[in-house]
DNA sequence: GCTATTCGTCATGGCACTAAACAAATTAGT
DNA sequence: ACTAATTTGTTTAGTGCCATGACGAATAGC
């Protein structure tokens, strides 16, 4: 009694068309200025079919051509192609708590426009906020649209669970929002939500990353996200990652989850701080304990030793069941990285012991807390570059 | 700069011809005895279309009609179609510590031909044990032709770590085998290795599983397979699932794989043996141990009890990371679930709490200890049943 | 200037599917 | 019992997409 594999969905001529205009399109995305003739050698298609493909890739601002270059070579020389940076792109937001941001990406991953204003939006009514961002947001398209970009789609990154299917924001603690629904577009945009933690690693991957690791992003919970094969891993319910509630000590404390010994009792913010000895810091507590740290404070540092060791523990055990290629320290943590690492890779290198374990392959997201914004603009490109077919002329 | 997603690879009308096969066979093999017209409706393929698929098909016997049957509706009736049970089929091959095994498996997931021998493989030359798996094969394979079924393709379940981009054992301890090639045919079928407890967890998703879980397999040591959306995953190089060696108490003795307190500490096989008062049992320790508990042997009760604790633990950082669908606990331990699951399930109902967790979500595999083989054999068939174009005429 | 080489396009053909018509086989109704 | 309606499976024509091969265009080397 076989089982149900995916969704079985019969092959068309439409779809055949689709998936090669989506694999041209790549290859000139992946491998830079590229004549129709290079698509060709490169992919198998022939010379003609890449012609076909391209003019419908042309016609829908996707592509443009650089114009005749001489080679060096004998020949008439190509026609390069590359991404158009005029054509379509991403639209990306975000809601953090003291915070809204937006900007736009063009083809190629380059934000072209953004913006950023400081908003307290700890308990601040949703409505509100994203009103807001409304406004934020259609100042960005703006200068998009006088670069000769139309966004065509709209991502925005939420620090709290979402559930993808429906696109129901389930709960943002920090923000206090619970339960709600989106409006379905914003600015005449398909609107979608996310996890920030999720749309961080993405970026991550889409900026160059391998491409299986998992992403550690620390901002109010811990989270992991997962990546495997190039695709963000959600789980069957859409919870994967929730690496804050790994148990690292068994019989430790008990944790507002109600288990015991939780990684978020020994590197979580509150953690943290107390055992900096600054329990009252509020605010950006991330850069306090980092400038706190750089000053030499032994408390601090030896706080974020002992977190960077029970992260370093409990990603042992996450590295060990799922074998990523590589482990990134992103979020707010990527700041605090110098004095994280060393423990960590302690840990690591101690509780990895079956398969080789690298040290380098634990690393800092060089992308910083902008992964999130600029993920969220991403997951728009990346969707059209996957299937330029439903970008109409 | 837009990553590499996969390998991109052009769409052509064979690939497009290649998919519909799968689709129509996959359909029939899922939903039981279809009409051409059924398959069509179900499918969104034109009867045309489907009627040519199933001409193929029919060539490569994959399908058989079962001639028209009165359907009670009005208008002509339609023709059935089934998975053929006389056609292509699945031989699967099993070492173990103390047998072999060898398996046919038809089309529609059934065993038609199954033969199994006690033999001391710890230490023998694996040439000696492949020769004498070989006959046993051969016998089997002769049943099975004689029922009127081809064996396509043979998949060998190994307890150890198979290298599945070379094939190469890389090593199984139990059985003295260490970076060992095996040939690459076995009488006239390509040869294949797997893990056996990779294999486990196939033969429990094919046999109508959920798509996402984790299936734990106790052997020699502690192996969790990893189930992701009808998958095996198997990580960036092979290795997920090394449950054994995550992290239980970081502080706990040392592991022979040099780190501390790692699961097999509290659940291998030595462990629970010392635990339970009997350090020197060797032979089948589990039934051994299934068998005192049984008696109500109270140390080994306490001893069950406290490394199902330990493999609660685990289980509940793996589920809080990777959010399957259910927890499926296979191979030796199945047998000794009733002992093991209670402390199981309490360890993970305190610990997995950020997400609904239903206690039935961790359950006993009903394949017991057949299930690597059933899956080893199981493979070929898939593989049959997903690219249908590979079966000569 | 001539040849060799490479690029992009055009014309032709083949393949796999859709669309529509048809023959076959059955039920329902008068 | 005969006709109408319905459903199945096949047949025929048509469409879309890619492969093949030939052609003009543009360049380097001689």
């Amino acid at each position: 009694m076989p089982s149900p594999s995916e969704e079985r969905r019969p092959a068309s001529q439409q779809g055949m068309r689709r998936q090669n205009l989506s694999v041209v399109l790549g290859t000139v995305a992946e491998y830079g200025p590229l004549s129709r003739a290079d698509v060709a050698a490169r992919t198998g298609l022939t010379r003609a079919a890449v012609s076909s493909l391209v003019v419908a890739l042309h016609r829908s601002a996707l592509v443009v051509e650089l114009g005749p270059a001489p080679s060096g070579r004998v020949g008439r020389p190509g026609n390069a192609l590359v991404l158009s940076t005029q054509g379509p792109a991403g639209l990306g937001l975000e809601v953090g708590v003291e915070h809204l941001a937006a900007c736009v990406v063009d083809l190629t991953g380059q934000i072209r426009a953004q913006a950023r204003v400081a908003a307290a939006n700890r308990g601040r009514p949703a409505a509100e906020a994203l009103a807001e961002l409304a406004v934020l947001a259609d100042g960005v398209v703006q200068q998009a649209v006088a670069l000769g970009l139309r966004p065509a789609g709209a991502v925005l990154a939420v620090p709290g669970l979402v559930d993808s299917a429906s696109g129901v924001v389930v709960r943002a603690a920090n923000l206090g929002w619970r339960d709600l629904r989106l409006p379905e577009s914003l600015l005449g945009l398909r609107l979608e939500a996310e996890n920030e933690a999720n749309l961080g690693a993405l970026a991550e991957l889409w900026k160059g990353g391998p491409g299986d690791f998992v992403h550690v992003s620390a901002e109010a919970g811990i989270g992991a996200a997962l990546v495997v094969g190039g695709r963000l891993f959600r789980g069957a319910r859409g919870f994967a990652g929730e690496l804050g509630h790994v148990p690292v000590h068994p019989e430790g404390p008990v944790c507002a989850c109600g288990a015991r010994g939780c990684l978020e009792q020994y590197a979580g913010e509150e953690a943290v701080l107390a055992a900096a000895g600054l329990p009252d810091a509020s605010g950006d507590w991330v850069a306090l304990l980092a400038k706190r740290a750089v000053e030499g404070a032994a408390p601090v540092r030896e706080a974020l030793d002992q977190a960077g060791s029970a992260l370093g523990t409990a990603l042992a055990g996450a590295v060990n069941l799922v074998d990523p290629e590589a482990v990134v320290l992103g979020g707010a943590y990527a700041e605090l990285g110098e004095w994280l690492l060393p423990s960590m890779r302690r840990e690591l290198a101690a509780r990895v012991t079956v398969r080789p374990w690298d040290t380098d392959a634990l690393s800092v997201s060089t992308l910083g807390r902008g992964g999130p914004l600029l993920g969220a603009a991403l997951v728009t490109v990346r969707r059209i570059l996957d299937d330029p077919s439903t970008v109409g002329a």
